[in-house]
RNA sequence: GCCCGAGUGGUGGAAUGGUAUACACGAAGGACUUAAAAUCCUUUGAGCGAAAGUUCAUGUGGGUUCGACUCCCGCCUCGGGCACCA
């Protein structure tokens, strides 16, 4: 028999499954549908990391138990090619970065080819592609034309190397998060889209679908609802009030000071009043290049500004009130005015540091009289009372009027009730997630599709022009004004007005990588539709998606958003009603795949594995293998060449055995018995994402099957029913060795498109225990024993045994414990 | 500061209240070989013991339990996310 050579039949096979289809999912099947995704990869010019392979191999392995099990599978793959470094090489190179693109989607597919996953390409997509981003340019105008995009005037984050304006998303720790450089602030007309007004629904809705726990959390805290008031807080000498958000209203009546964020309208509105308005001006001028992080870092001194001339009146206590300026209060938070008293660190340290007056108003929880806290606890009261410690958290009401003694959670709604009797405040409910930017001075990316008449405003591009392409340029470098580069191509920025045909000029940014991704997973549906985004009875049949499976770090940024456009999608009925407003049923997320040693793969710590060195060393099924056995699938994990040796030796072994003599008449009934636990095993593992278990578990399977071949009484090997039973198995784990197997023994057909098998309960039903006895919890014998033997036979045999009598001698026993078919603890 | 993970042999890890260390790597010894590679066999948590055995070990300190890697409380370390979100 031939030696197990991996180059000559992984091709082979991938060959023959791709001329037979087998992998093609088929609209208006009969079939139940499944729709498995993973998310499609930027097709960077590194080429396939070997974390990409890690959840493609996973989800792929689900792909082939599932068509095994009789579904009608949707397992699709493309490209999110948009994007900057694609755009930065062909500044540096010259080269189109539609040619670069193309390149790299080349090898990308190659590679995921010669690791045998098994994608339906007839159904491969490219964000780049004029026919896809006619439908990215569509959504865009109807988010328009139903008020969700609009264009302002806003201080965003400016990256000054890029000349890319950031979504906040984008920023971290106060730097772009694609090149590092320190992000200052820049006044910029933007398109905007409203993802706020879904925020509620965005919330509410991830009860319905089955994410796991830590992504709805994650989710959760960036939408940050709380629950609060809106208070108005009126200025003295004009008619205006400020309105101030807070979760804290039962701290009210401590409220000595307003703080205002530095770009409040206010100040700009009222510049004549403000007596101090240059130094004002010149604190916001300061604020404006420092980072939200570092305005708000705890750290840092706190400043601020008086607005001299310039009074409030404390609703609640009709008391007038300063207001100050201070860069720790954030303009997009809240309403970018809070109200300042001691029960806040930053209100009391910034009160102490310019003289402001400050008032208590909640008294600490105080521990039982007698406890060894209360002590403590009246200690702080002191030191509340006298302002010599700020206490933040809630308490008891004092100083407050008709509230005293009132709990701060009861009389929270009280004062709210009672001040909007006044007409001075209303319950609110404020979210922490901010309209996302939309959009971008490059060249590599959607058009927005977006004309401007000087006489009709701003005016959509009409359905039948769509799409709007990309023109060809020389130079894709932004304009040094930060412009896109098409503003500098006269001919295309130059059109007439889609309303009144007069003279009008194209917008010229355009739209972030993350629009093409926001909707991809309908295009796989139906990608050759040039009438709609995707035919509604395609839709009908695959949504929502089964499972969806991706990076934890797109949690915030590509989970949402393409949650909210297919909610604003349903809502505008591009997706029939029937399908629902959420898009993935289930959503899980893999582990980082590291470089040796547990750091992180880069090119420059020269750690980075390339998949293709290790197809071409020890074959496709190899590195499937390893990257399912390496460790827990949802955990970082660090890459281990060495390990990879072992999972070839597991191949090999099976090939040998499997092809050699060891295929008998009748397998001996205990092996069997190993196979169809292993058969349990390995179907429940997958579906819990519990690869690296199910792979050990083939080992002690193979382990237990070769021991068999060496056994003296000359019990050899599985006989061809099981052999068949465990390449099924075995198969979606490592395709082409099974499929060729498979083949080898005479089989008929193709192994992948076998029934995935069924284990015989009776057979794994065991028939004896080892039963652990222990004294006072301590294993002190092991005895086999029948399945179901009851206390009593258990307790009369065991105390019967020499060895047990020694062990307990003349000590009483208290008590004994016995789980069934499991363990005797005796108690003496 | 808050939220979410994680901490087990030389290494990756297994075990979710009942035999801790499955499976794999590595290491040591052996077989085969002129030799090496490959392959196969044996051993491999630590200590004590000639052996039968026995004691100690799952970051750390307590607790619950007949019994805890597993549950509860406190602490330490590492990773990820968010951040004076009013």
């Amino acid at each position: 028999m031939a030696k197990y050579n991996p180059k000559k039949i992984e091709k082979k096979w991938q060959d023959k499954w791709l001329s037979q289809g087998v992998f093609k999912a088929k609209n208006g099947s009969k079939k139940r549908k499944y729709y498995l995704l993973v998310e499609f990869p930027y097709p960077s010019g590194d080429g396939l990391h070997v974390g990409h392979c890690r959840s493609f191999t996973a989800f792929d392995i689900i792909a082939r138990k599932r068509r095994m099990q009789g579904y009608n599978v949707l397992y699709p793959m493309g490209w999110d090619a948009f994007g900057l470094p694609t755009e930065n090489y062909a500044i540096k190179k010259g080269v189109h970065p539609s040619v670069v693109t193309q390149k790299n989607t080349d090898n990308f597919r190659s590679q995921m080819q010669n690791l045998g996953l098994s994608f339906d390409w007839n159904r491969e997509i490219n964000t780049t592609d004029p026919k896809y981003y006619k439908w990215t340019q569509w959504i865009f105008i109807k988010l328009f034309e139903n008020g969700l995009a609009y264009k302002t005037k806003t201080s965003i984050n400016w990256c000054p190397k890029d000349k890319i304006g950031l979504a906040n998303e984008e920023v971290v720790d106060g730097k772009c998060e694609r090149c590092g450089t320190k992000v200052e602030k820049r006044e910029k007309d933007q398109w905007m889209i409203k993802i706020t007004s879904y925020a509620e629904r965005l919330i509410k809705d991830l009860d319905t679908v089955n994410y796991l726990e830590k992504i709805k959390i994650q989710q959760k805290d960036w939408i940050g609802e709380s629950h609060g008031a809106l208070v108005k807080f009126f200025v003295e000498g004009v008619e205006e009030h400020i309105d101030v958000f807070t979760t804290r209203i039962d701290t009210i009546f401590s409220g000595t000071f307003l703080i205002l964020a530095p770009g409040h309208g206010f100040i700009d509105k009222y510049k004549n009043k403000i007596e101090n308005i240059e130094e004002v001006l010149k604190y916001r001028e300061d604020a404006k290049n420092v980072s939200d992080a570092d305005r708000t870092n705890q750290d840092k001194e706190i400043t601020g500004v008086q607005l001299k001339g310039i009074v409030v009146r404390n609703p609640a206590t009709n008391e007038e009130m300063p207001v100050w300026v201070a860069d720790f209060v954030l303009e997009h938070y809240g309403t970018g005015a809070v109200f300042a008293d001691a029960h806040d660190k930053r209100d009391f340290k910034m009160a102490k540091k310019y003289g402001i007056p400050l008032r208590t108003s909640i008294r600490p929880p105080a521990s039982a009289e007698g406890s060894g806290e209360a002590k403590d606890d009246e200690l702080l009261w002191q030191k509340v009372k006298n302002l010599e410690e700020c206490f933040e958290e809630e308490g008891t009401l004092y100083n407050s009027q008709q509230f005293d003694g009132l709990k701060s959670a009861e009389a929270k709604p009280q004062i709210i009730a009672w001040l909007s009797t006044k007409g001075f405040a209303q319950p609110r409910i404020s979210y922490k997630l901010r309209d996302w930017v939309f959009s971008r001075q490059h060249y590599w990316g959607e058009p927005i599709p977006m004309i401007f008449c000087k006489k009709c405003g701003w005016q959509p591009v009409k359905e039948k022009d769509l799409p709007i392409k990309l023109p060809n340029i020389k130079k894709y470098k932004p304009a040094e004004t930060g412009e896109s580069p098409l503003s500098l191509i006269k001919k295309w920025v130059e059109t007439e007005c889609p309303n009144c045909k007069g003279p009008a000029r194209r917008e010229t940014d355009t739209m972030p990588n993350w629009a093409g991704s926001n909707w991809y997973y309908l295009r796989y549906l139906d990608p050759k539709n040039n009438k709609k985004l995707a035919d509604d009875s395609a839709i009908r049949y695959w949504m929502p998606v089964d499972w969806y499976n991706g990076g934890m770090e797109h949690t915030t940024l590509h989970l949402l958003y393409s949650r909210f456009i297919f909610k604003f999608l349903w809502d505008i009925k591009a997706v029939p009603s029937a399908v629902g407003s959420e898009p993935y049923k289930k959503r899980t997320s893999h582990g980082m795949v590291l470089g040796e040693g547990g750091i992180k793969m880069s090119k420059s710590r020269g750690n980075v594995i390339n998949p293709d060195t290790i197809i071409k060393q020890y074959g496709a099924d190899t590195l499937r293998i390893y990257e399912m056995f390496m460790g827990p699938f949802e955990q970082m994990i660090p890459w281990d060449t060495k390990g990879v040796i072992g999972c070839r030796r597991f191949i090999e072994k099976i090939y040998n055995l499997a092809t050699q003599k060891n295929v008998v008449v009748k397998t001996d009934e205990a092996l069997r018995k190993v196979l169809h636990k292993t058969i349990r095993k390995v179907g429940e593992d997958v579906e819990n994402l519990k690869f690296n278990t199910a792979v050990s578990s083939m080992m002690e399977f193979v382990n237990a099957w070769s021991a068999y071949g060496r056994s003296p009484e000359g019990r050899q090997g599985l006989d061809k029913r099981d052999l068949a039973d465990f390449l099924r198995i075995l198969s979606p784990f490592a395709p082409h060795m099974a499929e060729e197997v498979w083949a080898l023994s005479g089989f008929k057909e193709l192994c992948c498109q076998q029934k995935w098998p069924k284990y015989d309960e009776r057979l794994i039903e065991e028939k004896s225990a080892l039963l652990i006895v222990q004294i006072n919890g301590k294993v002190r014998d092991k005895v086999e024993i029948k399945t179901g033997m009851t206390q009593k036979e258990v307790e009369k045999m065991v105390l019967k045994s020499e060895k047990m009598k020694a062990l307990i001698g003349g000590a009483e026993v208290k008590k004994i414990v016995f789980v069934p078919n499991k363990l005797i603890n005796i108690v003496i």
